[in-house]
DNA sequence: TTATTATTTAGAATCATTCTTAATTAGTAA
DNA sequence: TTACTAATTAAGAATGATTCTAAATAATAA
């Protein structure tokens, strides 16, 4: 079977790139970390742990490679950083995130619940739609009482 | 008749702040250009031809300020910078935007358009939305052919 | 092998933003 | 008015994230 891994890499080759030993170091680390939400600085001192050889600079080129290719979404959520997003696979648009304005979680929603916005600003605004942020600013559900219940379905 | 300036003088009293010369200074220049999306460097070139002596410092001060009291809200597209634009008075939530991949202009939609989205976050994801964020990425009216039509109404 | 190109490292440089300090201003009470 | 106090500001230093540079290394092609 064809891993994720091999995935990216025929992504990769396809644009005529290489999986570097270290890019594939950050690509697992991504992998590894799929509900986070990581800084260059974070992906840098985890990769450090598995190839400790690694630059810094070489982790901001390769997060700016997986972003060009849409493998991973870069998105700022207005702390002074930006944080990188593994893209679901085959996934036409990247995903919705619930910032805790409480606790600072960031909880993802992969269903898109936005066809019918789209529809009408591509209509209305005469706007061809490529991709899109939707992110919420609030209160989660670990951070208040009512019903203070997990949502069953994330995905 | 009661003016902007006024209403916000108000606002910023009731938190107890003053409307020291620079504030107001810097208040008239998002006023003035309500259209755009500038930056706090864009702001503080701005400021400085109708209050030469202000500082960088209290412009990236004030802007914090009016943020914080929800005046205007603080955006960030994706290229380094931060961006203030000034919330459409009353407003519950800040309005969307539409980015040109092509030309790089920011349009704005001020039609909410999330409520059915945001009542089934409310009630799937049990997540209290205090506001929210949302950028179209894709190409504007002016860059593509197809009916190529300014869209009549964008408020 | 030799030439060519892509990639990486380490550290310098850049750029946006925040912080520090001393001076200025506004508000208030005597 | 004068003195006291707190808020605000200017200027520049400091910080922190990100990008750039130059020299070294690795992969690929001839
Ligand atoms: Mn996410
Ligand atoms: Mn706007
Ligand atoms: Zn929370
Ligand atoms: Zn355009």
């Amino acid at each position: 079977m064809e891993t994720r891994i091999d995935r990216i890499k025929k992504q990769l080759h396809a644009a005529s790139y290489k999986l570097t030993p270290q890019r594939e170091a950050t690509v697992r680390i991504l992998l590894d970390h799929e509900e986070d939400h990581l800084s260059a600085e974070d992906v840098y001192l985890l990769v450090k742990d598995i190839a400790p050889e690694i630059g810094l600079a070489t982790v901001y080129r390769t997060l700016e490679l997986l972003t060009e290719l849409k493998i991973v979404d870069k998105i700022n959520f207005g702390d002074g950083v930006s944080r990188y997003d593994l893209r679901q696979e085959g996934a036409a648009h990247f995903h919705h995130h619930l910032v805790c304005l409480e606790c600072g979680a960031v909880d993802e929603i992969q269903e898109d619940l936005l066809e019918d916005v789209e529809a009408v600003v591509e209509k209305r605004w005469n706007f061809q739609i490529k991709d899109h942020r939707l992110t919420f600013h609030g209160i989660c559900w670990r951070c208040h009482d009512s019903g203070a219940d997990k949502p069953e379905k994330d995905a």
